[in-house]
DNA sequence: ATTATATATCGTAATATTGCAATATATAAA
DNA sequence: TTTATATATTGCAATATTACGATATATAAT
């Protein structure tokens, strides 16, 4: 085989995989670090921040919006992108949650 | 081509997301997750936990021992695994820096 | 209507990941 | 030493990801 096993895995789990997977390439968290340091939606010029071609931005943006993590919103003929707030903050949750039950724990 | 680029980006981008690959698998995920559940470091019996034979997890295991984010030590025959702390926090501090980010944005 | 600009999609080659049977290794128990 | 138990490694097939040239689409400007 080679695909990976996901049915047999619970809802949570595989949904927490998908948001990882969508961060598991430096170039997906360099847009999203990039989206933090402008201070407002920027409108598509991360294809000259990056050393990666227009067609394969535009690919890590497609995942990093099928996973929600960021929005991006048509303005003309171009479109803005900007972080999904509420993403973010399931994904903090989790550590948080993670951080909890480890301060119960002896290592 | 089909390789990443990760020589392009930052040091701190590709940390981050060889962090995030680690757990970008549900059954890495789910793992992490028994590790919490139970009240101690738990001597590998993973494998009766999860649909996935024995080499399949010993991979899934490497890859996050790989990535610091569990520790396993010898005990005996068996090895003892455990949450590696230094690394959630490490990336639960990440995500507490981009909320602290987000909070001076509008979107 | 034509042209320019921005983004998306297609097709495809290179590479990486996933999963497991078979097998190796290494310690413990008999 | 032999046997049992736990984990790791190897080899390989199936599948997924990454990257980009070529091309399509869609709005804006002329």
């Amino acid at each position: 085989m080679g695909a990976s096993k996901s049915a047999s895995f619970s809802e949570e789990h595989n949904e927490m995989a998908t948001l990882f997977k969508a961060l598991s390439h430096p170039a997906r968290v360099a847009i999203v670090d990039y989206l933090l340091s402008v201070n407002t939606c920027i409108c598509g010029d991360i294809v000259n921040e990056l050393p990666l071609a227009q067609p394969t931005i535009s690919q890590h943006l497609k995942e990093l919006k099928n996973a929600n993590i960021i929005k991006g919103s048509i303005e003309g003929t171009a479109i803005c992108y900007c972080i999904n707030e509420t993403t973010i903050e399931k994904i903090e949750n989790y550590f948080g949650v993670i951080k909890q039950k480890l301060k119960s724990k002896c290592c």
